[in-house]
DNA sequence: GTTAGCACTCAATATGGGAGAGTGCTAACA
DNA sequence: TGTTAGCACTCTCCCATATTGAGTGCTAAC
């Protein structure tokens, strides 16, 4: 089913006008500002199609054309020229690291506000695939009778930190031999690789702690593993409100609501690793009933050519998707940029 | 300025039926509801003596009268019975902490959730106060040349790290041994007795890796001092929505532009440290002019004895201050007790 | 295939009364 | 002197009724 130049041009201009205006558009506005050289007349022909083909809606009888998700995936698909951000805006965006960055989720946190500031949508954060990460370091520490905390670090700047009961009879000492049997197996290590071969060869040579390892391990999996290793940032969550859409506070209420669940977004964003590139989720291709009035434009970032994460911008369906589309293209390139910077590869 | 005992029991009835029902109200309702024994016109005039002495006020001519903040403040000061919570919601609350808890975070995130939900405003915590905990461990870790990563656990069960740039000289031995001497010196100390005594003796023996030093004693004053130590975790910012007051986009934006400055919020909450029991700040006794149709009822928790940090609710002035002291008081005893039991602390 | 013209639809926007809640004032009452 | 009933007055809120205007679909002519 595809489409012949005119009615991609009519549709292109539907969307164009509602992306800017968040109006339905007429036959009419359309002939008046997009010279297509025919008149009003032929133009609602044009769109009685479209909207038959289910590209455009129409609100009531009476209005203008709206364009349907399905309008949306095909503008996102074919129609849609790339843009290219402007030299200030770049330079806007850049000079949101210029203060001093000394920890990840500083320049996550950081990052999701900048999305947001020049988009005035809501920018979200995933941290992810710890799952590639590699064990970096591990520390018992003793904190009362019974208690010590795991501090575990990987590879790629993690840090995770769980509370752990242990038997009272163990002491400060025992923990520093633990710890240093640990990071001395384990150095480097995926989590794989820990998990399959070198699990044994631990419990062997520490039979006799035989529980807090198992404790200390939890930790780890979870620190390495994708479940927990997942967290997400959001940014200017009250950026979005300035967008028409959120006329009313059912609106507000639900996406409000929606972004309390973290993990539900965390879900939708993995999906970004099996493509290349920007990926854009529209309305109800995002499972969640709720969502089904807004999109998600997001992309990966990447250390050493590898995916450890993901940036994206949630607005309304109706949001400008070439523009958010040069933000988040430009913004992974950036954030992999400084993430390498802060932490530096080369000796690994 | 003395209210004769007429005068408290009308205003009394008027916030009690405001606060119940967000609607203004007048002569006839309280002599309706509450048998005060007097007519309709006698409290027409009392209202009119109150209004001038500026308790409350007229939104227009034809409307009831709703407590102006002053108002509010004699309600909570002089008026206001203390309220009980019922055994269900205590279980409600304590139920709340059943699955397990490792983390501090989580059991912060958690309390903010459960007070919001229970209420219908938003929990505020805010954890400070590492100025009084005590120096636990620190781990000084080589991530690559040139960077480490530095992790310091408090007694309180905080964790903070941080990257730091070091002389692409020093290997990971020397970190190992770095740590191993701040470890020894620094254990169980306050930070003021870190700063002022043991630094001379640290350096001195570590006199070759000065450099380094400086920069992880940066990252533990920063941990350990109040001014990075503050963090504030927010509960449940959309049950507040569900407040009549809401009804108008404008509203939920200043509130949630005022609850992305977390600072702001950390700074009013710093004030509950210097009362006893629970606080309430009232509208404008916030000093930011946006808070000055919010109120915050707020108390802190403790730590062996010593205040850690505090918990608070945010609301509309209107919002039902009986119920918040209570739900505050026996949410700081509740969390104080918790959290004790995360970290319990008998080795020190 | 395109266009002008026209009748029709329907949301959004006035317009214009009531209805109702509440007040302040006055005068009568205990 | 304090309290109360009565009353005129003032507003907001609500509802029902035009009015407007943008936009459509259809038909017939070009």
């Amino acid at each position: 089913m595809t489409l012949d130049a005119r009615k991609k041009n009519v549709l292109l201009a539907i969307i164009q006008d509602y992306i800017a205006t968040a109006e339905p558009v007429g036959s009419r506005t359309i002939a008046r500002k997009y010279k297509l050289g025919v008149s009003p007349a032929t133009i609602r022909n044009e769109m009685a199609d479209l909207e038959e083909m289910g590209y455009i809606e129409q609100p009531h009888t009476s209005a203008g054309r709206v364009p349907s998700n399905r309008g949306y995936r095909y503008y996102v698909d074919h129609l849609m020229q790339r843009e290219e951000l402007s030299v200030e805006e770049e330079q806007l965006l850049l000079s949101g690291y210029l203060t001093k960055m000394q920890e990840v989720a500083q320049v996550l946190r950081r990052t999701g506000q900048l999305l947001s500031h020049i988009t005035s949508y809501t920018g979200v954060i995933l941290t992810t695939c710890y799952g590639q990460g590699k064990f970096k370091h591990i520390q018992l520490i003793h904190m009362s009778a019974g208690q010590a905390m795991v501090v575990v670090v990987t590879d790629t700047g993690a840090v995770h930190h769980r509370i752990i009961e242990i038997p009272e009879s163990i002491c400060p000492a025992d923990l520093e031999t633990i710890s240093a049997v640990l990071n001395q197996k384990m150095h480097g290590k995926s989590i794989e690789n820990i998990r399959l071969t070198l699990i044994k060869e631990i419990y062997f040579e520490l039979a006799k702690q035989k529980h807090v390892i198992d404790l200390a391990m939890d930790v780890i999996r979870d620190s390495l593993s994708v479940e927990t290793g997942e967290k997400i940032y959001l940014g200017g969550i009250f950026n979005i409100l300035n967008q028409p859409e959120f006329n009313n506070i059912e609106k507000v209420k639900t996406l409000l609501s929606l972004l309390e669940h973290e993990n539900e977004i965390a879900n939708i964003m993995t999906d970004v690793f099996r493509n290349e590139g920007v990926t854009v989720r529209i309305g109800e291709e995002m499972v969640d009933d709720r969502m089904k009035e807004y999109s998600m434009v997001m992309g990966s970032y990447h250390m050493e050519g590898k995916p450890v994460g993901a940036i994206g911008l949630l607005g309304p369906t109706r949001m400008d998707y070439a523009r958010a589309f040069a933000v988040v293209e430009y913004m992974t390139r950036n954030l992999s940029l400084v993430m390498e910077r802060l932490l530096r590869w080369r000796g690994k």
